[in-house]
RNA sequence: GGGUGGUUAGCUCAGUUGGGAGAGCGUCGCCCUUACAAGGCGAAUGUCGGGGGUUCGAGCCCCUCACCACCCA
């Protein structure tokens, strides 16, 4: 093996060798377990929170891979509608054209071409990062068979009437003309104005003064709201206003909705342009009047004056022509909260149009079937209330009741050419025909070919096709095998950020077609941020590519890397002096186990993840530790008799004391897995393998090795080395599967294992009868004893190497034995010259002293302790001691604590007490003796 | 305005039936000791956000305030 521990060498080698002998594919055998990839969109590349999620669930699916389950873990990609159309028609634009020019078909033709180009990046990068994921069954959600449930699963919802179209406000893209959904949506306060506008009353000489954001609405107003409760304009509701420039007498009603403390107290309701202004129209009847074009632009309802001016234009005339007309009552600065596009950054409109929704909130049709509300919506709460799925952490379970329970109906049509077109055709009078095909709708409505039909132009939201990943994958509709054994699939992995449009709609449309849930637990993990605990974004600069923390990036590569394809290209100059300033040697190569160690440790129960590159360095050093632990065993077994095919081997205390450890980190490792707790296990292993394999269970091999009289004892050392690493190996095996790979397949055959794989050896499992106290509290005085030693040798700046006479006082018999028994690893490990025992008559010369207990471990200070240096020691001790016993006689002391606290805890109270008076005793008595010299 | 989460060492974070405040990184000192200097050994470091309460005993339970973050309106 190498000296250094080099992750480039093994990692991309043993991916290769898994992946094609197939290990990724469930083998059949087991219990089925079933993760299914959150879909990564095709046109993206991996960022830290997928590669955080990623190794959250390989963690698991190798987990249970190991322990015997027939698993599998499910990849793919979706379409991602909007993402993936501006990828492609930017670059039509880079040559000057636009879509329209290509047309529909040609358009969407680019785009699969493009996908095949360039659609393997985010799959290349996970097999980086080692995910085991089956690629034989690897979906898009535009595949033929996908495609084929999502045309379905519309035309059963549409024939049970819980699909309807109609109009309604939705969040509108004006750039790309579009509904977008709340999730591509960004709210972000910005600074604005609010405009105060005076509105004459219709009737006498009165007016009143609205205030508003957006004062070019006012073009649509249908009403002025109040507060019914305030004072100042009860007398105005039910009379009505003439409204400026357009002159339409509207009504002023009151409505609860208003809040008499903003602005005015009077609020301008356009209905047909703001969401709460729809549902206060709503309630008093003002039908909706739209002002803009799709592009945003005034439109024939309004003014000839205004019409073909963009919103902002319009702004800026509407409120020049108030204020001559003498109508601006003031502008003031406001912040307030704009929404954007977070592909185009474009401001989201609020926008009337016709659109397809799922009904989520009718308890019943009109025709007496059963809403969605009742057949969608409330199942998929009641199946989170009754436990048929599991939040974890459990608190989760809150939002997605607080969001379902308050829900809308799901707009699910989207204005764009890529995605699954929606099946359904028109004829010239407007009548909808819903269908699989142009052919099939004709036969079933007995339309001839003298009737002509156009298909519905748009397709279905992305999320819509999401929805039925954890079946559609299986091969649904079809029942396949795959659908008998993992649907349900065991967890689904993810964010909390789309709990809400993806997790519940995955819940309703499970329910619905496959009447049982889609997933028994739904695991929520934090989201990844940077060092300074903002969001990571492209916008923002700051986003780490994953395999760049793996093999590492010069700093000049990673500048042009975050400054290249912005948004905003003005930020390029912040982005790359924030760059230089966080990065400044660039970024060192750390491997994929570091990273992934990292991200296992980070796996805390909280929402965000602040990912420190410190952590990393310091994982990949645990890596490297790890290597030349394995490094040690092998120099000492290979070409040794480790035991493994017989021979007389004996167990020494250090061999059981390990073995006992053992089984304790094999537990909390299970336990930790089990709930979810990656850093927990993450955490045992690297205490187990670093503070206690390498640090004392190897130095105290050292000395039984090299003991040439004992063959049977130094057989049962060897064999210990190996077993306990093969074991450890295969315990870390799913947070860092590469390099205990590489080594398992060193160190197996030593430990008389065999396979082909590490990937499908047994997962570890403690073993209780091999838990040994008796041996822990031997190694445990071992540890004390040069612990005390060491402390002298640091604090009096005694060399390392320097062997060191010794003597103990106060030895018992127990002592006396294990000091015995023990004589080569104290030796060895304290570095010590001399052991001598004192009688308690002999008079110890002047020392520095340490304590175990009541043993007293003394180094005579003769050439080698400065005076002051020890009496330091020992005062630093003597106070600690004494504020200890302070402590506890305050305890004792209590007769409150004494009666009412558990008899054992007063019990360990006590002997606490004696203890520390005990020792307290020594130290001062040698304090004493120290000074008087 | 409603809701959720957070506030523990210089930094990033652990800490569950309430009973000894911990890890990693960083800092300081000594060491190239034959697996590892990406290392070894030792050391320092905390009004556990503030206040109040319950309790023999609170980082942990209850109340309250402050600040931060996110979600919803």
């Amino acid at each position: 093996m190498d000296k250094t521990y080099n992750p480039q060498q093994i990692e991309t080698q043993w991916y290769q060798t898994w992946e094609s002998r197939g290990y990724f594919q469930p083998d059949g055998k087991g219990n089925p377990y079933c993760i299914m990839i959150p879909p990564p969109n095709v046109t993206g590349t991996l960022h830290m929170g997928h590669a955080f999620q990623d190794t959250l669930m390989d963690i698991l699916v190798r987990y249970h891979r190991m322990h015997g389950d027939n698993t599998l873990w499910q990849p793919g990609t979706d379409h991602a509608g909007i993402a993936t159309q501006m990828v492609v028609e930017r670059q039509l634009n880079a040559e000057g054209k636009t879509r329209h020019d290509l047309g529909r078909e040609a358009f969407v033709d680019k785009i699969w071409a493009w996908k095949a180009q360039s659609g393997g990046t985010i799959q290349n990068q996970m097999r980086r990062l080692g995910a085991s994921v089956d690629w034989s069954r690897e979906r898009f959600t535009m595949d033929e068979g996908l495609s084929t449930a999502v045309r379905d699963v519309f035309i059963q919802l549409y024939r049970e009437g819980l699909i309807y179209r109609g109009q309604r406000l939705v969040n509108w893209d004006p750039v790309l003309q579009t509904a977008v959904s709340d999730l591509e949506v960004e709210s972000a306060e910005e600074q604005g104005s609010i405009w105060r506008l005076r509105y004459p009353l219709a009737d006498g000489d009165e007016t009143l003064v609205v205030a508003t954001t957006r004062p070019e609405t006012m073009l649509g107003d249908t009403a002025v709201a109040v507060n019914p409760e305030d004072e100042r304009y009860r007398h105005l509701i039910g009379r009505r206003v003439k409204l400026p420039l357009v002159g339409r007498e509207i009504p002023i009603v009151a409505d609860e909705y208003v809040d008499a403390s903003f602005g005015t107290g009077c609020l301008k309701i356009t209905p047909a342009h703001d969401f709460n202004d729809y549902e206060v129209g709503r309630r008093h009847g003002c039908e909706p009047i739209n002002i803009f074009t799709g592009d945003a632009r005034v439109n024939a309802n309004a003014p000839a004056a205004y019409q073909g001016l963009d919103r902002y234009e319009a702004r800026e005339r509407i409120v020049a022509d108030l204020e001559a007309a003498g109508l601006l009552e003031g502008i003031d600065a406001h912040k307030l909260m704009v929404p954007r596009c977070d592909r185009t950054g474009a401001v989201i409109e609020p926008y009337l149009t016709y659109q397809w929704f799922v009904d989520l909130t009718r308890e019943t049709q009109s025709d007496g079937r059963p809403g969605g509300w009742a057949e969608i919506t409330r199942p998929a709460i009641q199946a989170v209330r009754q436990g048929h799925i599991r939040f974890v952490p459990e608190n989760w379970t809150k939002t997605y009741y607080n969001w379902l329970e308050d829900i809308q109906d799901w707009c699910i049509s989207r204005q764009l050419w890529w995605g699954h077109r929606i099946p359904a055709w028109y004829d010239e009078a407007g009548n909808v025909y819903v269908g699989e095909d142009e052919q099939a709708v004709r036969a079933a409505h007995g339309l001839d070919e003298a009737t002509a039909l156009t298909r519905d132009e748009d397709v279905l939201d992305t999320w819509f096709s999401s929805a039925l990943w954890p079946f559609s994958t299986l091969g649904w509709p079809d029942e396949t095998p795959e659908l008998a054994s993992f649907y349900p699939t065991s967890v689904l992995v993810t964010g909390f950020d789309i709990i809400f449009f993806w997790v519940a709609r995955m819940i309703m449309m499970g329910l619905k077609f496959r009447g049982d849930v889609p997933f028994r637990e739904v695991y929520i993990h934090g989201l990844v941020r940077d060092s300074e605990g903002a969001k990571m974004s492209k916008s923002k600069g700051n986003v780490l590519d994953p395999i760049d923390i793996v093999d590492g990036i010069d700093l000049e590569s990673l500048v042009a890397k975050r400054t290249t394809g912005l948004m905003q290209p003005q930020r390029a100059g912040a982005i790359e002096k924030q760059t230089r300033k966080a990065f400044p040697e660039g970024i060192a190569a750390h491997g994929t186990d570091a990273l992934r160690f990292t991200f296992a440790s980070l796996a805390t129960t909280g929402r965000d993840v602040v990912f420190d590159m410190g952590r990393v360095d310091g994982y990949r050093n645990f890596c490297n530790k790890l290597w030349n632990a394995a490094r040690f065993v092998l120099m000492n077994t290979e070409g040794q008799d480790c035991g493994a095919s017989g021979g007389e081997k004996t167990l020494g205390t250090a061999e059981r004391w390990i073995i006992s450890r053992l089984q304790k980190t094999e537990r909390t490792v299970n336990d930790a897995i089990a709930g979810y707790r990656m850093d927990q296990a993450a955490q045992a292993i690297y205490e187990f393998i670093w503070d206690e394999y390498c640090d004392w269970y190897l130095e105290l091999s050292k000395p039984a090795l090299q003991d040439a009289g004992d063959d049977a004892a130094a057989r049962g050392t060897r064999r210990t080395l190996v077993t306990v690493l093969e074991a450890v190996l295969r315990l870390a095996h799913p947070i860092m599967p590469f390099v205990t790979e590489a080594i398992w397949q060193r160190v197996a055959p030593l430990a008389g294992v065999s396979g082909e794989t590490i990937m499908t050896q047994p997962f570890p499992v403690a073993e209780p009868a091999r838990e040994d106290p008796e041996a822990e509290a031997e190694i445990d005085w071992l540890q004390r004893f040069i612990l005390g030693i060491r402390r002298i040798r640091g604090e009096m700046d005694i060399a390392p190497g320097k062997p060191l006479p010794v003597l103990l006082g106060n030895a018992s018999a127990q002592d006396l034995d294990r000091l015995e028994r023990h004589r080569a690893a104290l030796d060895f490990l304290g570095r010590l010259e001399s052991v001598s025992v004192l009688d308690a008559a002999d008079n110890a010369p002047e020392s520095a002293l340490a304590l175990v207990d009541q043993l007293e471990i003394r180094v005579p200070m003769a050439g080698l302790i400065d005076k002051d240096a020890e009496l330091t020691r020992l005062e630093k001790e003597r106070s600690r001691l004494a504020g200890d016993i302070e402590r506890t006689e305050g305890k004792l002391g209590n007769e409150r604590f004494v009666s009412r606290a558990p008899a054992d805890v007063v019990q360990k109270e006590r002997d606490k007490l004696a203890e520390a008076q005990a020792a307290l005793g020594r130290i001062e008595d040698q304090i004493n003796r120290i000074a008087r010299l």
